[in-house]
RNA sequence: GCCCAGGUAGCUCAGUUGGUAGAGCAAGGGACUGAAAAUCCCUGUGUCGGCGGUUCAAUUCCGUCCCUGGGCA
């Protein structure tokens, strides 16, 4: 069948700072809209990280589908490419079944991972990145990065001494693939997003609303269980430094239940830290240029309304 | 009431043997190509508690007042 004998199917992308709000958006659309969600949080794939992820409660989830959530054990390292892959998976289905596909969430790099797509490659090679990392203890992070310059010039430029981490990530893929990082390109032509009409709206709440939500966010957490969660968590052999822990505030929580801090002190860092996260998901987000920006208040009915010309479930046959 | 220690950036404090000041944290801005809620980079003018005095010059010395903490009554 010829493309245009067939409506583009829509995939509707709510992207958005945590604790804007954007959850509440998705499944608003969901019911009016027949929708499934998919959602986009690095964290809530994690099983058994649940209340500091904000993480739907399983009656929520009853009624409207989630997606991407609990989808990995939390001794796994989770990838953005591995995230990509299953969203479209689950995409495909949501579609199959004549409902309308809705990704949410905060990982703005996850999202373009599957919008855009990443360069071929390989993901990491834990093997080489554990002999790259014991190397760069013995010798320092600037023999580290000497050797990048030396493989790859260009990367070695745009990349600090200090950050370590990009500079072995970039080592890992000349020395994987041959290729260096700063050719690796993903191409325009083969986006995987190409043949969908994608409607990506930005929830943007004043930062004033924003850190007051935070901040109540962070209370209601610590009222809701988490120290028992991380209790859990620890008690079932997880180490504090899995890679899950690194969501927000599980360390500090952990702290806390340790006795080395206090419920306030705890509750003070944890905001600060999620602040400064949504600072870095604003600062993702502002250079996408054909997003759709929109204030809590008046999301769902614009979104309503940009649906409301492209909408598959009418449309279906 | 008396004695002591303080009052310096939003917070915790450093400092100037007199030439109007600087760290950490916060905050703001930015980067980001498979660990991303991660990782990293850039940004520090504030009546140096108030008022007087000494001095060419005071946040720095002197006086006085106010405030905070501690001790003694």
């Amino acid at each position: 069948m010829s493309p245009e004998a067939k409506e583009r199917l829509t995939l509707l992308v709510i992207l958005g700072p945590t604790a804007a709000g954007k959850t509440g958006i998705a499944e608003e659309i969901a019911r009016r809209r027949s929708g499934e969600i998919v959602s986009a949080d690095a964290f809530a794939v994690y099983r058994g990280f649940d209340v500091g992820t904000a993480k739907p409660s399983g009656e929520r989830r009853a009624e409207i589908p989630y997606h991407l959530i609990d989808v990995a054990d939390p001794r796994e390292v989770f990838s953005a490419g591995r995230w990509a892959a299953e969203a479209r998976r689950a995409i495909g289905e949501i579609v199959s079944r004549g409902r309308l596909p809705i990704v949410c969430g905060g990982s703005g790099f996850y999202v373009s991972a599957l919008l855009d797509g990443l360069p071929p490659g390989e993901a990491r090679d834990l093997g080489l990145r554990e002999s790259l990392a014991s190397w760069a203890d013995a010798r320092g992070a600037e023999a580290v990065h000497r050797l990048l310059e030396r493989n790859d010039p260009v990367a070695a430029s745009r990349i600090s001494v200090r950050n370590l981490r990009y500079t072995l990530r970039a080592l890992e893929i000349v020395l994987t693939t041959g290729e260096r990082t700063s050719d690796r390109v993903s191409r325009d032509d083969d986006r995987w997003s190409a043949p969908w009409h994608v409607i990506k709206v930005v929830i943007e709440p004043s930062r004033r609303d924003l850190y007051a939500k935070i901040e109540n966010r962070v209370r209601q957490m610590l009222d809701a269980g988490w120290d028992g969660e991380v209790r859990q968590l620890v008690r079932g052999g997880l180490p504090i430094e899995a890679n899950a822990f690194g969501a927000i505030g599980y360390r500090e929580v952990a702290g806390w239940v340790s006795g080395r801090a206090g419920r306030e002190e705890t509750e003070r860092e944890i905001a600060v830290a999620t602040r400064r996260l949504a600072k870095r998901q604003m600062t993702w987000l502002a250079r996408d240029r054909d997003a759709i920006r929109l204030t809590p208040g008046d999301a769902v009915p614009k979104i309503l309304q940009l649906l409301g010309r492209h909408g598959q479930t009418e449309k279906s046959g």
